[in-house]
DNA sequence: TTGTAAATGTGACTAAAGTCACACTTTTAG
DNA sequence: CTAAAAGTGTGACTTTAGTCACATTTACAA
């Protein structure tokens, strides 16, 4: 298997820190009223525009972010995966959801309410001090993916869209298999940000470069090493 | 003048509320090693991947905030105003700056360091419960940002530009008269997110609409109320 | 004030990506 | 098991925006 050199921490929220090794104390109180529930693929978790009553933890499963614009066209910017926190920034914020969260694949997920989290953040200073930490390194993120939106090519955000994935898909200890992604075309394209024909057309152009095998919908990425030198990033 | 519905909450960072009507003892703390410096126009401030010392505070003037490409190419994704503090995403992430900070006209600007900035969170729970709430407010506009980047086209995002813009070069009390951009033609097209001749042309096409007039390289904002027709946000 | 450099503006062309129409394939529900 | 629906793939065409070359204007420093 190659290496692969590719800045995945400018990509990636870090939003499973927030909980690592937290004192005792507070983990008591963050599963106080804690509930967990099981999602089927395509249930929507909150939708933006409504009020926030507490935040999530998924345990097991897939999660995509996303914006609905004024004709209904959706942009993905983020997908958080098993251990990954999210749905506190509208809480902190003290606004209504901007945004919408949706699982991808059979998911199971714990809610916690919003008072329980706001009082342990009050309690808390490791979980505030966290939680600044985070957000902070978010802003980053969200810069970067401006970034590559306004001056890459729809290929070398494909490229950078299935690295991206590829740590979202990749397994424990499944450094010498090919990673397999798992989801439509559709959301593909709306998180690469382009049309879906034409994200049809550059996996068919990577298939033909060898780059990735196809498999039903899915995509297996033989070369990251390859594909990271299409992101053209560095 | 015309009254206009267009989402500035959306598009505003507001890191202005971070300091507005601290207690005293937060505002000792933080203006103990204090110092204030005049900028020319196009002093850089910071640089994408140096290590932060502190915070800054603009007294006056403008500052863009951009990331650079492998090519050099400038992304310009936010201007800061007089009365907002940036610079604290490094600091707090504890990661090298991933954005750069420029003037882009002569501005008066406090910089705060780094030791005094963290005690000051440490000790005081009101701003760091203020800071929570600004990031996380900060990553709505960023989602928003990109979004818009990703879904409209770039005569909409000009028509968005100029809305974002005039709420930076607007003056108090300067509700009756139009208000004037002064930036260049360069940085208005990196903050578009297009190439600097597309935007010269959609600019000579809004002067021909009678949306705006051009002075030397100022841009009047003649009719907000239309231009916020074009951005076609809701 | 005037020469030079920088910034702005314009035309012609090219390239990139989106749209529309439709065929084919896979999944799902009854 | 099968029909319908949903998802995937492809071709032809259009639109949008980028690039290159260069003219014109503006800003600025000697």
């Amino acid at each position: 298997m190659q290496n692969i050199d590719f800045p995945f921490d400018k990509f990636n929220f870090n939003s499973d820190s927030i909980f690592e090794g937290l004192p005792e104390d507070d983990i008591t109180l963050l599963n106080k009223s804690m509930v967990t529930h099981s999602y089927k693929k395509g249930e929507i978790l909150f939708r933006g525009g409504s009020y926030p009553t507490g935040i999530y933890y998924i345990k097991k499963g897939k999660v995509k972010k996303y914006n609905t614009d004024k004709e209904g066209r959706e942009q993905i910017f983020y997908v958080y995966r098993e251990g990954e926190l999210f749905g506190y920034h509208a809480l902190l914020s003290e606004e209504k959801f901007t945004d919408t969260a949706c699982t991808i694949e059979e998911s199971i997920i714990s809610f916690i309410p919003k008072d329980d989290f706001l009082e342990a953040i009050q309690v808390s200073s490791i979980l505030s001090n966290r939680l600044l930490k985070v957000m902070s390194h978010e802003f980053g993120v969200l810069v970067n993916a401006l970034s590559v939106l306004a001056q890459k090519t729809v290929r070398e955000r494909l490229a950078v869209s299935l690295l991206v994935l590829r740590d979202k898909y990749k397994k424990e200890n499944q450094n010498s298999i090919p990673v397999e992604l798992d989801l439509s075309r559709d959301d593909l394209s709306k998180f690469v940000g382009t049309a879906r024909e034409t994200l049809v057309r550059l996996i068919h152009d990577f298939k033909e470069e060898g780059l990735i095998e196809t498999k039903g919908r899915k995509i297996i990425l033989l070369k990251p090493l390859d594909i990271s030198k299409i992101a053209n990033l560095y």
